[in-house]
RNA sequence: GCGGGGAUAGCCAAGCCAGGUUAAAGGCGCAGGCUUCAGGAGCCUGUCCCGUAGGGGUUCGUGGGUUCAAAUCCCACUCCCCGCACCA
């Protein structure tokens, strides 16, 4: 038979045929409204796992959904190969082709790839291919790659752009670097450059500069500038050796191993003499903020090798001060509070000393009691005795003390990893370097951020709750390097030797899909893309003439394309992974309003969640990655499908199990057999019954589009599948009829077409429609085709049923059921359904009584119990 | 640090936005039954405790609060997860 025919075979089989007959190939027409969508393009760094196929398969079900709601739908799509990313696998499976297993690429055609472009077109086009097999609807012939050169042409006129709206600005920046490569490192989870990461991260400290007589700066490196106001001495350490330097023109002394750190922070250094702790000890200096001279004191804790190699003692905040200068400076040393924290009444570092029964500067807890006692601070005040601050919170005076320092010129920054040593993976330490002159995109700008917050006000987000964060988010963002010296990418249009920053060249990208349309079609070449091209098709500036004589594109050529930019722009719905919603989204906004007109600014965002294994995070290193080619051999599309899009919440992280997948499957089976015996069922007239399913039906049909509406989509399918499914199964079972009308059975199909499509179509032909089931229509709604009040009767019967089997299996009682309604429809809806009652039930006599019913059968007076619907109930 | 999300029965996981119809969907596991059997499987019932009349008791991280009524709203606390600018 052919409902046996294998799943697999049909999937594929309704993929090519959607590919040939171009369904889901998009052109303008002004006489449907269209519909640009897309998900943020896959990053090429390693085969597809089924955690992007998460975050493909919903947009995919919404662009079904509108296609089916009558809506021209453009969904494109591209691939982000910049960056480092191909360059490191490229590195890696030169080790070793063993390596690319871990990317899923196998090691007969990792040993083939002899460069990092050679890495990206091959897995460019194994991401084709595995999105194909996802059977996502999207229209594959816009496709373009980051590290196109088309591409760069379009990145190097959205910066000149920018620069010339002034949104470009330059500045020192700061980043982990190593000597040996001689170019910046990325400390990330990933290990992309360092061999070992370990959280690291790059701490700044405030190096705050506190002078002795004869004008010599001893510079303190604090995390807690606030502090300030509280120090007593500041410390050395007795056993290092200290220098005399001279950076920029001032006189510094610092440990001795600081000295190559600040010339690598862009400091020029020169050692004039190299002094011991001792002999500094004893100094006075004087405090930038409140005048006071402090002594310089000695202590061994202090790290020589962190930051400048001189601290601040703040005995009243910090537990290592407090206890050192308590046992050998406790008569010169008088802790000065700055933090006062609510119920502590004492000094916090003698409150957390005494708190945790701490013993000395050996105590191995001493630690935790640093840790516990910022935590605290930090959510603390200034004390009210201190000018300009008292009474502010912590975190707000840390920043406003920076500030003054800064005013005072008795400040400067010192960066540190907050892990050392980190190694680079060529085997250098990583150090910190200061770049000069980096390019910024300024989105610190006000007047750019008001801007960017007018469109988000008018846009849509998925959940509704992104958009007050979007909000925040915008408000938060300061200047984003833009630039960078390596991996593949644009190059830089205002300055040579650098290329454009991997998620700089991605904002306004959607615009270019409809150029690379006509590109990848030979309709105009990579020279033409000049920028009066790029100003007359997105922006209609020039003359089109003129534009035509420079790029010799011919007028109707132009005039088409900018038509059909202006069809499709702007877009109406951006989808992506959470990861996006403090980066890539925000940058999108802010560029569109920066370079676009109003009329062409984005619609909507829809936001999903991630995905785990087995409550792990999926990563190379634990080599828990379960790649999208597997998993659909091993289940098959709409399983996958199926599982992703109802397993979980969309706004919820999803935790994939093979067992559960299993379970999807079964239901997809037994949804096929399901149909099969409906369809050989004939189906007789049931008034009643016929009218409540075409009730229920309608019902159905407007949740699910109501979800979906809402981007509800575990919801929408939830309805879809199982809701429909019970609802169908109780129509069989009510009635003598084992299927339903042929049209319920189609527009069931109509509901699930978005999610599972496969399938559907299989059904949808054997049903002998044509062509496809993709593009057929959704179901209407029909509000007047719901008969409330039977779906209500129905409810009551069910939940007197319930009550029913309790009752008798309570009471062992099986021969005859009463039962007494309130109302005339009850009595009407019961009495026609004795005969199911008794059968359902095991009853062998089933009665109806109006509970008001002087003459009925009644001996335990049930009847009295009988309320609006909850019929009473008596059984012997 | 900044920002976001979460904590639900043996486990996984819905519900929370719009409080009552929620002892709380679904799945896994477990128990019993039916059917089938080459094999796997399929189907039904039960699964917090008590109960011979649809009932009662105790439950949704912890502690308070609002309300006639809270898993759902408010406050505080504890713990977990995630993003944050050279990984994209």
């Amino acid at each position: 038979m052919i409902w046996f025919s294998s799943a697999r075979f049909e999937e594929s089989k309704w993929q090519q045929q959607w590919r040939d007959s171009h369904i889901f190939e998009a052109e303008p027409n002004p006489n449907k409204p269209k519909f640009y969508m897309l998900f943020a393009y896959p990053t090429i760094s390693g085969a597809l796992h089924i955690g992007h196929a998460r975050s493909y398969v919903i947009p995919d079900a919404i662009a079904r959904f509108k296609r089916m709601l009558g809506f021209n739908v453009f969904f494109p799509l591209g691939f982000h190969a910049t960056g480092i990313d191909c360059l490191t696998i490229y590195e890696r499976i030169r080790e070793d082709p063993e390596n690319g297993v871990r990317y899923g690429i196998p090691v007969e055609d990792a040993a083939k790839l002899g460069s990092p472009v050679d890495v990206e077109r091959y897995l460019e086009a194994a991401i084709e291919e595995s999105l194909r097999r996802l059977g996502l609807s999207l229209d594959f012939r816009p496709k373009a790659s980051t590290i196109d050169s088309p591409y760069n042409r379009f990145v190097q006129w959205q910066f000149r752009k920018l620069h010339m709206l002034g949104h470009l600005v330059k500045r020192d920046y700061h980043l982990p670097w190593c000597p040996r490569c001689g170019h910046p490192v990325s400390l990330d989870a990933a290990e992309a450059d360092v061999s070992e990461w370990r959280g690291a991260a790059v701490k700044e400290y405030t190096v705050i500069k506190f002078k002795d007589e004869e004008g010599r700066i001893f510079p303190a490196s604090t995390l807690r500038p606030e502090t300030v106001y509280g120090v007593t001495n500041l410390w050395l350490n007795p056993q290092t050796d200290y220098v005399k330097v001279k950076v920029n023109k001032e006189i510094w002394i610092i440990s001795k191993s600081s000295c190559q750190k600040l010339h690598d922070q862009g400091k020029h250094v020169k050692t004039l003499e190299e002094l011991s702790a001792s002999i500094l000890e004893g100094l006075k200096v004087v405090n930038p903020v409140t005048g006071r001279f402090i002594p310089v004191l000695v202590a061994d804790f202090v790290n020589p090798d962190e930051a400048t190699g001189v601290v601040m003692s703040v005995p009243a905040h910090d537990p290592y001060d407090y206890l050192y200068s308590k046992s050998n400076y406790h008569k010169i040393v008088e802790p000065i509070q700055v933090i006062e924290v609510e119920g502590i009444d004492r000094t916090p570092a003698e409150y957390i000393i005494e708190k945790l029964g701490i013993e000395g500067i050996g105590d191995p807890r001493l630690k935790d009691a640093v840790k516990e006692l910022y935590k605290k601070e930090d959510r603390g005040s200034i004390v009210s005795s201190i000018e300009r601050f008292g009474g502010m919170k912590t975190i707000k005076a840390r920043e406003a003390v920076k500030k003054l320092l800064v005013d005072l010129n008795a400040s400067d920054k010192f960066f540190e990893l907050s892990v050392k040593p980190i190694y680079c993976r060529c085997g250098a330490e990583i150090k910190i370097k200061v770049i000069k002159g980096q390019w910024f995109i300024d989105y610190a700008d006000p007047n750019w951020k008001k801007k960017a917050k007018r469109c988000i006000e008018r846009m849509e987000t998925f959940p509704p709750t992104y958009k007050r964060n979007l909000l925040e988010i915008i408000d938060w963002l300061a200047e984003r390097p833009c630039v960078r010296r390596r991996g593949l990418g644009t190059p830089f249009p205002l300055e040579e030797g650098w290329i454009i920053e991997p998620l700089s060249d991605s904002t306004i990208y959607m615009a270019f899909f409809i150029i690379t349309k006509y590109l990848n079609a030979g309709l105009i070449q990579e020279d033409q893309l000049t920028d009066e091209f790029f100003d007359f098709i997105f922006l209609g500036h020039g003359s089109i003439d003129d534009v035509s004589a420079k790029t010799r594109i011919t007028e109707e050529m132009l005039r088409k394309i900018r038509r059909e930019f202006d069809y499709w722009y702007p877009l109406d719905l951006n989808a992506g992974g959470k990861e996006h919603k403090t980066v890539h989204f925000p940058f999108f906004i802010f560029n569109h309003v920066a370079i676009f007109p109003e009329k062409y600014w984005p619609k909507s965002i829809f936001v999903n969640w991630h995905l785990v294994a087995y409550g792990q995070k999926m990563s190379k290193h634990l080599g828990n990655v379960i790649f999208l080619d597997e998993a659909l051999d091993k289940w098959g599309v709409d399983t996958i499908r199926f599982y992703l899009l109802h397993g979980s919440n969309q706004w919820r992280d999803f935790d994939w199990r093979d067992e559960e997948c299993r379970v999807y499957q079964k239901h997809l089976e037994r949804f096929r057999n399901l149909i099969r015996e409906m369809m050989k069922a004939e189906s007789a007239e049931d008034r009643l019954m016929d009218t409540w399913l075409e009730s229920i039906f309608n019902m159905r049909v407007q949740e699910v589009t109501c979800f979906l509406e809402k981007g509800e989509i575990r919801r929408a399918i939830d309805t879809a599948f199982f809701r429909v499914w019970n609802d169908i199964d109780w129509y069989r079972r009510r009635t003598s009829n084992r299927g339903v009308k042929i049209r319920y059975v189609k527009k069931w199909l109509k509901l699930l077409a978005p999610f599972i499509p496969h399938i559907c179509e299989e059904i949808w032909y054997m049903l002998g429609e044509r062509p496809f089931i993709s593009t057929a229509s959704w179901p209407k709604i029909r509000k007047e085709g719901v008969d409330m009040r039977l779906i209500e009767l129905e409810e009551i019967l069910k939940k007197t049923m319930d009550d029913v089997k309790q009752l008798s299996q309570l009471t062992g009682c099986r021969e005859k059921l009463c039962i007494y309604t309130v109302s005339e429809e009850e009595f009407g809806h019961f009495t026609a359904a004795k005969e199911f009652l008794s059968e359902e039930l095991g009853f062998t006599e089933v009665n109806v009584f109006r509970a008001s019913d002087e003459e009925r059968y009644d001996p335990a007076n049930r009847a009295k119990r009988a309320r609006p619907k909850r019929p009473g109930i008596y059984l012997e």
